[in-house]
DNA sequence: GGCGATCCGGAATTTTCGTTCTAATTTGCG
DNA sequence: CGCAAATTAGAACGAAAATTCCGGATCGCC
């Protein structure tokens, strides 16, 4: 048959045929298609465990799409590496430059990228673990985790909800819809606990919530950007993220990656109170 | 001797001994600094014929710089032609079992920050300009702009309208509050265009829309996580957005970005026109 | 539920590749 | 010019990787 011998066609023909073929086959299909770097640079027995295929197959595979090989078809992935070497950061680092004022919306990816990953070098410094530590605490002795934040901060509480449902911790999701925002906060007692996340300018709905809940002493846990916030004194666990700007808009990179760990950690905390 | 580990140092450092080095030894070095593509994907005594020096040659080399053998310099050519780095899941691995049997929640933190990074950096390298510029005038020459993600995509198409509104373009949130997406979505017709964002398990409920939108003949841009998801084919514009793992979560630093540079992308665009 | 065809896992085999070793050559120095 | 040290080429070795092959499992069809 024949063996697609340039990288496009070769992904376009996987596309196509991947839903006809086979469970393993099929599995080593869309391995390929999401890990290209894995096959151009790795050993078969390697890729093969990473897709969690045996060697064998990947020959099979490749045979059935017309190569000799396992190797003929890895010979298509690293030529298109190859093409795509010419030193990236150097060209990086030129574009960096024109990012703000060229008109090609590369360079607008290239300058959200780049104060994305700012962000999060920033946070890896700023964040004290002691607090990490005790914001886990709170979040894991609660009942209930109440996550209240709106406007653009209500992205980083939605996927706050959503990772400690995965997780199996019981939280409600404040999102305010209809305007009762107030009322499904006002369920959060002393033994329960409230995340806000809030960034200038703030929005008073969530402040509003908090200073409520606080009234109530629910524990607080405060995802803000500056110690001047009107919700940083309310908080029992404060973290002040700064975020790098691009133009006009603001990372949320380091937000998440907080959000990540405050509900990984508070999970694993979970865990090993229950296994004690 | 030290071995330099990341590919800037051992750059420098072959420009720095290449004129004391003896005569096989010094072509090696040029070679290697012209063609490092060469050595990162091909084999020793294929790279020994390209030079013009024996295979024993490139060993002594590598050995003379450090490394144990020829394939320990190749891995350092290797990790940077490479988006992450070979032992990168490895790492993380490491990295998450220390987390875990450390207790210290601040490891967590570094893990899902270095995974953030490391979907940043292959963003950059993978995204195409021809397919951002494609995706950018679909957008901004649709009347609305609808936006459909569900689970943990709706953080992203929930921060993408946001970033729309406050850009001044119109833009409405598909967010299947009251079992309404369908009837929100219907709204879209071919002179709008919708966006969809969906990873695996792929939300029934955005394809659904999805399917229906391409019906209607709306232009469709996606960004999803494979060539494969069941969204891929219908696309007028694509990205795929490979995050990297750590532990059980995705990131989604990549895909934020994305969404930013699309959305400030569109709003200068319609900016342009509107001078014209 | 039985039967044929297809597909898969894992050991065995063959090939390829990296490395080592040694003899020969070159280089540097008196 | 001659000797010693350093460097190199090429063959030989050993390790690792790709491929083949076969018994068993699975799937689809009757």
């Amino acid at each position: 048959m024949d063996a697609p011998r340039d990288f496009e066609a070769l992904k376009q023909r996987l596309i196509e045929i991947e839903p006809l073929l086979p469970k393993r086959l099929r599995q080593t299909a869309a391995f390929a298609l999401e890990h290209p770097d894995e096959i151009a640079l790795g050993t078969a027995s390697g890729v093969a465990q990473r897709a969690q295929v045996q060697a064998s197959t990947l020959v099979r595979f490749a045979q059935s799409l017309g190569f000799a090989g396992f190797s003929e078809l890895q010979g298509v992935f690293r030529s298109h590496l190859r093409t795509r070497w010419p030193d990236y950061s150097e060209r990086l680092k030129a574009l960096h430059e024109s990012a703000r004022t060229s008109g090609d919306p590369i360079n607008l990816l290239f300058g959200f990228a780049d104060s994305a990953t700012q962000s999060i070098a920033r946070l890896r410094e700023t964040v004290r673990a002691d607090v990490l530590a005790s914001a886990i605490a709170i979040l894991a002795r609660a009942d209930t985790i109440y996550l209240v934040g709106q406007r653009r901060s209500f992205s980083v509480t939605h996927y706050f909800a959503y990772a400690l449902a995965q997780l199996g911790v019981h939280a409600v999701l404040v999102d305010n819809v209809g305007g009762l925002g107030a009322d499904q906060a006002a369920g959060a007692s002393s033994s329960d606990a409230l995340i806000a996340v809030s960034f200038a300018p703030y929005s008073p709905v969530t402040v509003g919530m908090v200073e409520a809940a606080r009234k109530r002493k629910t524990p607080l846990v405060v995802v803000t950007d500056s110690a001047l916030s009107p919700l940083a004194g309310m908080a029992d666990a404060r973290f002040e993220i700064v975020e790098s700007d691009f133009g006009a808009f603001r990372s949320l990179a380091a937000t998440f990656c907080l959000a990540m760990t405050l509900a990984v950690g508070v999970a694993e905390k979970r865990g090993e109170t229950r296994d004690q």
